[in-house]
DNA sequence: CTACAAATAGCACGATCGGTCGTTCTTTTT
DNA sequence: AAAAAGAACGACCGATCGTGCTATTTGTAG
């Protein structure tokens, strides 16, 4: 193979910034929606200069799903993992997908939920991108809650897979109705159906 | 102004094949990405003849809206309403909207939560309407909730806007998580979901 | 049966889409 | 300093977008 096609510094630079901007967007006018030529006048360069950082459209859209994984990752998954306690740690991924909702980490609300209601009947490597993190987060969300049942402090008979259901349920309702309205008694609501399955 | 302007018949089935179709169509590839041409080739008339029964594409799509709502009102409120009882009102409306996604009433599931996902965060009459008609069904699941709880016979000290909440998330999530999986699963945890605030 | 309006088709428009090209500028390596 | 490679650019491609305009067909009222 040829040397190193080792990428330079500003191009890594101008990389970060296109897919800053294209998670942001694609949660307000899809990732379909987001056009090359929008997106390039968005960040202040060129449409073929910006093109030529991804081979298709198709690759912009998987890089920005990386991005955008990262940021969940951060955000509400591995501060949750610190705690060694499992309801506690439940409690946290709960509380921090509500604040990382609340403080309008993008403008469209969690990007996830975004693309996937766009995607979610489409066929390519972008739905099945898409599907296979929404399953960890689903496995994720059921082994926390099993774990969570096991200690016995957990004011419910419910099985863990339902229990998720209904966490989660709070969860996505609380994201979608907080994006369409704007008001935060949604997230109150969220965090008070928590409250009940997870009482401290 | 002139006399009746009336419409041939074989317009109105024409037009009612149309709106039927992008019903259908919008749930999958969204209200905005279906596109005229592709609509026309889908019911098998010109692009030009389909778009003379609408001015515009927003046209296009506010009656679209319409005749999904004449559904849901037809397949999940109306049956509903029959019922005198509070609580079995409130039951049966939401036993509907399961029903109404096992069913596949729409291709991409609940045709308002896909097009309310596309359109929550942008602006214009389609936005407008939408938001209009997910207001009446909020208003009226929290009607309903407060009803059924004034009843006593609600297991449940919870506020009736809370309730709601719940409710609506269960029934939200489980159509999400069904047009993703296909699996029935989701929504057996819903009507669980239902079955525990609502005992028979 | 005739007349007229509604329905549909054909055609073309300007804009925008994703994508390719050759070229120039700039960073990095040698 | 020279050479190599990455980054960004403007021009351009064919296709498709929504949207008009005009002509033709077709259902229906008088």
């Amino acid at each position: 193979m040829p040397p190193s096609t080792r990428p330079r510094s500003d191009g890594i630079r101008s990389r970060n910034a296109i897919l800053d901007a294209a998670a942001k967007l694609a949660t307000v006018v899809g990732l379909d929606g987001l056009s090359i030529g929008v997106l390039a006048e968005h960040v202040g360069i060129s449409k073929s200069g910006l093109y030529a950082h991804f081979g298709s459209k198709e690759e912009l859209q998987l890089a920005t799903i990386d991005v955008a994984f990262a940021i969940y990752e951060r955000d509400i998954v591995r501060p949750a993992l610190a705690h060694a306690d499992p309801v506690a740690r439940l409690r946290a991924v709960c509380e921090n997908f509500v604040s990382y909702v609340e403080r309008d980490s993008f403008p469209g609300g969690c990007f996830f939920a975004s693309t996937l209601a766009e995607f979610d009947t489409r066929k390519g490597a972008v739905h099945d991108r898409l599907l296979l993190l929404q399953s960890d987060w689903l496995r994720g969300l059921q082994d926390m809650c099993t774990a969570a049942l096991a200690t016995g402090r957990i004011p419910s008979q419910e099985e863990p897979d339902q229990l998720a259901f209904e966490l989660n349920a709070a969860l996505h309702l609380a994201n979608d109705m907080y994006v369409l309205y704007r008001d935060p008694i949604f997230l109150t609501r969220a965090r008070h159906s928590i409250k009940t399955r997870l009482p401290e």
